[in-house]
DNA sequence: AATTTCTTATGATAATTGTCATTGATTGAC
DNA sequence: GTCAATCAATGACAATTATCATAAGAAATT
């Protein structure tokens, strides 16, 4: 039986960096999980046991903060979902749920230690990786926190738009969410995006969405 | 001779993960370098090539944008200075000055890497302990974009405060830079260290601060 | 099918923050 | 020591964003 780590993120990690017959074995011994649409996969303050990683769907990470949820970043398939805090915790400081159904896999947190411990390949790969996807984290919420609503509002509706590869797409989270996700408040992300239609720059049915200026709105993003 | 890492962060790391005669060689092979205040230390979009950590003084690690410096996190002795993007990137994303007269510790970032591909344990902890020192700068500024004017200056005057363990202290840095920090305009976070002064909270006189109100100055932090 | 709840949307208004202008103090360069 | 440049401080005003209120439509529940 074929491992189907073949078109895993771990395979990309573990590729060159270990021997074909142990790569069975830590292929083996890990488990996927399918979640459906808006399900729990990781709660804030769950103890840190496993290495997850989405293989299918989209996924968010966020916090529960007194001022309500704040978003710290969308998951996409080959994304760690134990990113932040994983080696470096003991708990989860952020919780994940499923936007779309997605399926993830999941390795024991230990194996993956032993794994650091006795592979120095992988361990040089595995900090490379973590240490990329956290920084980008960071930059981006950097970012971001220089520009005003139009710019946040613009710049992630071009993110989505890149990720389904087209200019017409259907935004996988609520008005809520995305007001969660730039920082500001949903009455001015709502009425941003309606400025926008107004502009001719989008054309908006709901979640529908379909970018009709795309060097307009990279201006909007870029500027301010 | 003895080797003078013992006080060093690198000592941590290293403890108890690999034998003494090795460390001494690796001891050795670091050098150290001595920074007057203001002068730089790293520069964005300098090729990384060294591994490098505060062993004395006081660091700012901080990004050159279109809007002006972005102040992304203050170094203290024992922290890593490389610490975003070394494992990641070719180029620092950021530049790094210094505060006040600083060593620090350098080490070729490849006789690292070889460490982590031959030192399991090693591998180990200091992927723990990156990933940590990351963490804590993100959900510091993941903390503080949810927080106002008056919250922003309050958690910054307890940092310093905390930094000299005392509650009396001197401002390591100017004005222009603690508004550089927190995200906000000068005049503001000048404003606002006005009026925490007026209300009896703070004592002021230029960069000395003095913590009047602890309490109240802590409840300010909390909330809004 | 009816009811409740959530989402999207918009206007009015208030709160927050930024910008511009000005001044005195301090610092650095020569 | 003098001059220029930067820093700290404050007021006036403008820009930006949040909050509150309201309402229609969609989705979930009964």
């Amino acid at each position: 039986m074929k491992c189907d780590c073949d078109f895993c993120s771990l395979k990309t990690i573990f590729f060159n960096t270990i021997n074909p017959n142990e790569l069975e074995n830590y292929c083996n011994a890990k488990i996927q999980r399918a979640y459906k649409a808006k399900e729990n996969i990781i709660k804030q303050n769950d103890s840190i046991q496993e290495f997850i990683y989405l293989k299918e769907g989209l996924v968010k990470l966020y916090r529960d903060t007194p001022a309500g949820n704040q978003i710290i970043s969308i998951g996409k398939p080959l994304d760690f979902v134990s990113l932040l805090s994983v080696f470096a915790d003991e708990k989860y400081s952020y919780s994940v749920s499923a936007i779309k159904d997605s399926v993830v896999c999941v390795m024991n947190l230990n194996d993956v230690k032993k794994l650091i411990l006795e592979n120095g390949p992988f361990a040089l790969r595995i900090i490379t990786v973590v240490n990329k996807a956290t920084d980008r984290i960071l930059f981006d919420y950097l970012d971001i926190s220089q520009k005003r609503l139009y710019s946040r509002v613009a710049n992630v509706i071009i993110k989505f738009s890149e990720l389904s590869q087209n200019l017409s797409f259907e935004m996988p989270i609520s008005r809520k969410e995305m007001a969660q996700l730039v920082g500001m408040s949903i009455e001015n992300v709502i009425r941003t995006i309606s400025d926008l239609r107004k502009d001719n720059i989008i054309k908006v049915y709901g979640k529908d969405i379909e970018i009709l200026d795309f060097e307009k709105l990279k201006h909007i993003r870029d500027i301010s």
